[in-house]
DNA sequence: AGAACATCTGCATATAGTTGAATATAACTT
DNA sequence: AAGTTATATTCAACTATATGCAGATGTTCT
C-alpha cells in the first residue's frame, strides 16, 4: 500500500511543473493559441535553448503535446483547464496582497496598518 | 511596467509553494479540519521540526493562518479553494497516466502499445 | 523551575535552472 | 545531390535554490 505521503508527490510534481515563471509565461502563450518554439520564445524574450527545454518538461508531464509542421515544432496545451489555475492564483494575489517575506515583513506591516 | 514575466513569478510561487508532497499532504489534513503542529506531524508521519517549517513557507504566503491556543499553534487553510487544485490534480494524473520520464520511456511506451 | 509545544538558525546535501556548444532534422538553393 | 540555412533538441558544466537535519532558543502551562 502506497504511503499519502507517496501519493502526495504526483500531484505535487504537477504544481513543481507549474511553479516556474517562465513556464507559467509559456501555459499562458498556449493557452491563446499553439505556437512553435521559435515564436513562444519572441514573445516570451526567452533564449530558445531555456525554452525547449520547458517545453520538454511539460511534455514529460504530458501538459503539452508537439507536432510537427515541416521545421516546426508546434506546441499545444493538453489541459487547458490547468492554465485555469494560474487565473486564479492571481486572483488570490490580488485579494491577499503581497505575500510577507519574513517575519519582520509581517511585522512592519502590522505597524503601518 | 512590469514585464509579463516579473508578473508570471507571483503565481509560479504559489504553484512552487503547493509543489512539494508534504505540503500537499498538509493542505490535505488541514482540509479537513483546523490542526496544532504536532497533530499534523503524527497524522503525516514528519518531524514536527519539518512540519513547522513547511507550515512557515505556507504561512509567509498567506496559504495558512495561525492562531495560538495555549501552547498549541492551530493553523487554518486562508484559501480552501486551493486544496481544491490539489483534487483536480489527482483527477488529471488519473486520466494522464504515468508521466513519461525521458524520451526513451516515451518509446518504449510506443513499442509496447 | 520544569515540561510541552513550536520555532529559528546554521550547515550539509540534494535538486533545479542556466548557458553555450554540439547535434539532429527538415527545407531550401544551386 | 550536395551544401546551406532554419528550427529545435540534447548534453555537459556551472550556478542557484530548496530541502533536511540537529541543536539552540522562545513561549506557555503546571
Amino acid at each position: 500500500m502506497p504511503s499519502r505521503l507517496t501519493v502526495a508527490r504526483e500531484p505535487s510534481d504537477i504544481f513543481k511543473v507549474i511553479g516556474h515563471p517562465d513556464r507559467v509565461r509559456l501555459i499562458e502563450e498556449l493557452r491563446v493559441a499553439d505556437k512553435d518554439v521559435n515564436t513562444l520564445a519572441v514573445h516570451t524574450h526567452l533564449p530558445p535553448t531555456r525554452v525547449s527545454q520547458h517545453l520538454a518538461l511539460l511534455r514529460s508531464h504530458r501538459l503539452v503535446d508537439e507536432k510537427r509542421e515541416g521545421r516546426h515544432h508546434v506546441y499545444r496545451l493538453t489541459q487547458p483547464e490547468i492554465a485555469q489555475w494560474i487565473v486564479e492564483a492571481i486572483r488570490f494575489i490580488e485579494q491577499r496582497g503581497p505575500a510577507s517575506l519574513s517575519a519582520e515583513a509581517e511585522e512592519a506591516r502590522m505597524l503601518w496598518s
